[in-house]
DNA sequence: GTCTATAAGTGGATAGAC
DNA sequence: GTCTATCCACTTATAGAC
């Protein structure tokens, strides 16, 4: 057997909380989804909030895996930097729609506590943090309140993300691609 | 009676939807919350996809009624009408809170259909996109698709309104709401 | 219009065999 | 670890009295 049942489960129940909705999709249904009983899914989760929340944290750490990579770049030129992160995290988002449709869906229901999705946050996002306080040293971005910023930047990216995915024609064209970084990198900067 | 049962589940459906989700709130709590029977909430409404439905709209209908006051206003000055458009929805926003938040439960749950909610903003919205359009003629905004914009706008004013939800000390800070004005109108603006 | 009572079904979660 | 079988609280929605 390739795949775990545990992770067969973690899958099945992607797939339905992105296209049912969290509440709306039962846990008779993820374990019928995932060819596994009842009996099986509470064995490997205590309880319906435990799996969602560690599906919220796997997707999460899948995500900040788009930016490590980046993170040994020269970093003098902010700009083109910034500009691969944003492509990385849109692509991402692309060829993992339900994750980003989770994602959202995880962060406005009330699911996870404030604070348990601002230390998901501040550990898995914080090489996203440092790249703004670089900025707002540098003179590159304005110096606005920290949390605004990131929420912003947040808000944006899932804006953006959830455009390409619902308008899959769009994906690769050059013009839409520079509007969304171009609108993201302005709001960053100070007023000229 | 001054209230009608019919508005008494309608604030009560409010309030729960935008505390605990809409799945997770049933419609005997509704009824219960807004001191009826659960008969008579399913004599006004013929059953609770509708009465969600019919809350949406409502609530967006009330969003809308913020901005046109200012409808007649000089255009000439493209920013400061965009300021107090801005504003005028960010304090509707710190003003009612449950709205803004069962507005956002609804945007991303699939309950309502991403026509129905396409439909929502084009009747209701359109005087912003006509903003819109008017600074990207006149060489104020970028000339950006204009699906991509809208979108982009929405997004900020959620997280901006957000950020205020939660953080009701700073919601006259002038720094602050600068701060969120300055990185939404930038957004917009054309590459200097 | 509003109520009570209840139908008919689904929900999360558990017990215990294998 | 995985399964079958089941508990029972709770769900949406209806019927019919007032």
């Amino acid at each position: 057997m390739k795949i775990s049942k545990k992770q067969q489960i973690l899958d099945s129940a992607l797939s339905l909380f992105s296209t049912k909705g969290i509440d709306a999709t039962s846990t008779a249904s993820i374990a019928k989804a995932a060819q596994v009983a009842t009996g099986t899914l509470f064995h490997h989760f205590p309880n319906k909030q435990r799996l969602v929340h560690q599906l919220y944290l796997a997707i999460k750490h899948d995500l900040s895996l788009q930016f490590t990579p980046l993170q040994t770049q020269d970093t003098n030129e902010l700009e083109p930097l910034a500009k691969s992160l944003w492509n990385n995290a849109l692509d991402w988002a692309i060829q993992y729609p339900q994750k980003l449709k989770f994602f959202q869906l995880a962060s406005v229901s009330q699911l996870l506590s404030v604070q348990e999705q601002a230390d998901a946050m501040a550990q898995e996002l914080g090489v996203i943090m440092q790249l703004i306080t670089k900025g707002q040293q540098s003179g590159d971005f304005a110096p606005h309140p920290i949390e605004l910023v990131a929420l912003n930047c947040q808000a944006q990216y899932l804006s953006a993300s959830n455009f390409y995915i619902d308008n899959p024609a769009l994906t690769n064209d050059q013009h839409y691609r520079d509007a969304s970084f171009c609108m993201f990198w302005n709001a960053l900067r100070p007023l000229s």
